[in-house]
RNA sequence: GGCUCGGUAGCUCAGUCGGUAGAGCAGAGGAUUGAAAAUCCUUGUGUCGGUGGUUCGAUUCCGCCCCGAGCCA
């Protein structure tokens, strides 16, 4: 460990969807020298802002956020882009004498950022959808077994029914010849250049933020996410499996709109969806190795944070 | 008031030709390397509405009662 050279700090922000995250960021924002990096797939869309509680103009504007509006919905992202474009930004705030305050909750981001990721060939559009005709035609189950051919430690974990790591897996092999597990068991250590402050928001009753993420999404809907993703759709060639289209709320709307349910059941499945998105990043901050917490239901969680951070960070 | 159909897991329901029951959804837990707000895995004991009767044995058959929906008066 070469603890000598003095690392610059960071601050990373995180938790699960309604926690307050944005708030408390733009309390830090008012008091402290930091630059808010958003860390967050859905944020990243322009015109998806309803449904994804994006910050709006005023917010933005007191409180920039880096990663906000970057990418049309017709167009895909990806944890690799993140870590490169946070890391160049990162070094830009830190070059200016700010600490950047890392907000959001994308954990496989946050993860890629503080670990690295493996040499892994990008994904290629051309090749998946190779792989999903021939998984069409043979089934993912006849996809794994070919997995396991060509590279029996990857189809060893992953389930036969998981399609997704299953096709990933496939296209790696295939464009680099290189099994997946070999380009992942490769020594790839690239320690994040920063002294991290890990903060993770998490709610003392679980019961208390289901009801956030209900208010808020009934909230969504009266001020017109529907509309909103009409109004998309109408600007953009759009397709329902796109990445942005099945962000939460926007693939139930999506489902309204196409008639397959109805207004009460969008609300319903909606929340149902909210609910279970932050029960998922809950589960990736639990496993997070020395995470500072913080209850995300208290009243006064921006001052909470605050103080810490000021206590973290002795100029 | 009479008739009919319902009352089974938090919800929607299946089922037991009589041997105390199981799916989907929800909830909970877990995995996670270029789609991650994605994708996948694990996890089901509940007075089978109440009460009498028949029976070795009733959630199942019969009687009565309660509740809901519908039809007829």
């Amino acid at each position: 460990m070469a603890e000598h050279s003095p690392l610059p700090p960071a601050i990373f922000l995180m938790g699960p969807t309604a926690s307050g995250k944005t708030a408390a960021a733009i309390e830090l924002a008012q008091h402290l020298p930091v630059e808010l990096i958003s860390v967050d797939s859905a944020l990243i869309y322009r015109g998806m802002d309803i449904g994804t509680a994006k910050p709006d103009a005023g917010t933005l504007a007191v409180a920039p956020h880096h990663l906000i509006n970057i990418i049309d919905p017709t167009e895909a992202y990806s944890a690799a882009a993140f870590r490169h474009e946070a890391l160049a930004l990162m070094q830009d705030i830190t070059s200016r004498g700010h600490i950047p305050l890392l907000v959001g909750g994308t954990m496989l981001y946050f993860q890629a950022l503080r670990l690295g990721l493996s040499d892994l060939p990008q994904a290629d559009p051309v090749m998946r959808q190779e792989l999903e005709d021939q998984a069409a035609r043979r089934g993912w189950p006849a996809m794994h077994s070919e997995l396991a051919k060509i590279d029996p430690a990857t189809a060893a974990r992953l389930k036969p029914g998981d399609a997704q790591r299953i096709q990933r897996a496939l296209e790696i092999f295939r464009i680099s010849g290189i099994p997946m597990s070999t380009l992942l068991g490769r020594k790839n250590t690239q320690a994040l250049p920063y002294r991290v402050l890990p903060l993770a928001l998490q709610p003392s009753d679980r019961a208390q933020l289901h009801e956030r993420i209900a208010t808020r999404y009934s909230s969504m809907l009266n001020r017109g996410l529907v509309d909103e993703l009409r109004a998309l759709q109408a600007r953009h060639v759009l397709h329902p499996n796109l990445p942005s289209m099945r962000c939460v709320g926007y693939r139930q709307a999506w489902r309204f709109i196409a008639d397959e349910i109805d207004a009460t059941e969008l609300l319903e499945l909606g929340i149902i969806a909210t609910r279970q998105l932050a029960k998922r990043q809950l589960t990736w901050l639990r496993s997070m190795p020395e995470r500072i917490e913080f209850d995300c239901l208290a009243h006064d969680l921006a001052q909470q944070i605050l103080d810490k951070v000021r206590r973290s960070l002795p100029e």
